[in-house]
DNA sequence: AGATGTATGTTAATAATGTAACACATTTCA
DNA sequence: TGAAATGTGTTACATTATTAACATACATCT
């Protein structure tokens, strides 16, 4: 019997996602098999997290040879792929929302970024990366025209907690916080901080 | 008797360096006290898990008024503060290059952000909020001149790897990885990778 | 064909985290 | 002044997560 999703524990499901993006990867350059050990350098874990992982979701393979890439990606996108796709906006189209644009393309597994918005009028009307940027006046009524419902948020310091009470208020339940600043939101929404400078602190400390 | 560093275990520190983070707001705010169920809201944890962050490294707040934003800024800082500040070097000098310097500043508590290169010879020469931009053939020379220890990677995904090398082989211990590639390096060097792409998806699972 | 080496699948042990409880200190309010 | 309310400091416990260990299975090589 296949087990359910719902026995899935969150971090493992997490770390599901990390490992499909991998082994992307890895059929990229035409791998074949990968061990276990080798995802686990690739993923920042261990051969132990990962093989539990893989026992968690069902998936077996082959002693000597590891796990056949293409048929785990399969595996791993099926667990995966049971929801609608997000509908994500991002706000702020300055260098920094421009670069997530780009870098990130706008679609993903998963995930489709359906719209930008912009205060500053000379970046509205025109299609960044494939994403058309709107005017930041218009949030509230093209969010719900479009059924977004996640936030990423590249604005300055100063405005981000207020465009993610704007967002939460027409339905935006996820929010992606690339602002230096934390973000008092109600309890139903899901905030994600990026903090570089965290993250640059925390490496120092390890590397120290 | 003082609680020596060595006593508080890794996990501890590395929230010390956001409860760091978030008294600095706090402070910016013009708070003087804060509770610690306040702290765990923004930190994305629990009271008890503050209170024992807290309790180890033998901080004490007043119960009714909490904890002193001052004292207890003072206190972690201490702890976290006696390590030189770590120079880093960001490589790619693009829109994501130019939005972290903008967002991170060039000077955070314990790392200073010394260079920026970039292969693209019009961006070279000129000073990008507070930090010289150098061409990317001096990299080498110039990480070994100031003394770089730490390096973030904002170049294209298909750059990263050879970048990254290049970083370690004179001496950089830890790197912080834009690119949406995974980076193989021998295992004395510290990667962080920020996948924003990765991020999302995540994000996604969790709201569903 | 048999021995050898290696990586898996799984279980057991360890560590980390979350929850609950409660004595005590401090402020507030009557 | 004294009682009520609230949050700390601390312990104990339950739950979850991670690490380690090891028997088993599968290829390879002689």
């Amino acid at each position: 019997m296949k087990r359910a999703k719902a026995d899935i524990p969150l971090k493992t499901m997490e770390r599901l996602v990390t490992y499909r993006r991998l082994l992307q990867y890895l059929a990229a350059e035409g791998r074949v098999f990968v061990f276990s050990h080798e995802l686990a350098k690739l993923a920042n874990n261990t051969a132990a997290q990962v093989r539990r992982d893989l026992m968690i979701i069902g998936h077996h393979g082959s002693p000597t040879r590891g796990y056949s890439v293409r048929l785990l990606t399969a595996h791993v996108e099926r667990l995966l792929a049971d929801h609608e796709p997000s509908r994500v906006a991002l706000v702020g189209a300055g260098n920094l929302g421009r670069a997530i644009l780009a870098h990130v393309g706008f679609q993903l597994p998963g995930v489709t970024i359906l719209a930008a918005f912009d205060s500053d009028e000379e970046r509205t009307g025109r299609v960044i990366a494939g994403v058309r940027c709107y005017p930041v006046r218009e949030l509230e009524s093209r969010v719900v025209e479009l059924g977004i419902n996640l936030g990423i948020l590249a604005v300055p310091a100063t405005e981000a907690q207020e465009i993610a009470e704007r967002l939460a208020a027409v339905g935006v339940v996820g929010i992606l916080n690339f602002a230096p600043v934390p973000l008092r939101l109600p309890n139903g929404v899901v905030v994600d901080e990026i903090d570089i400078g965290m993250k640059l602190e925390r490496i120092a400390l390890c590397c120290q």
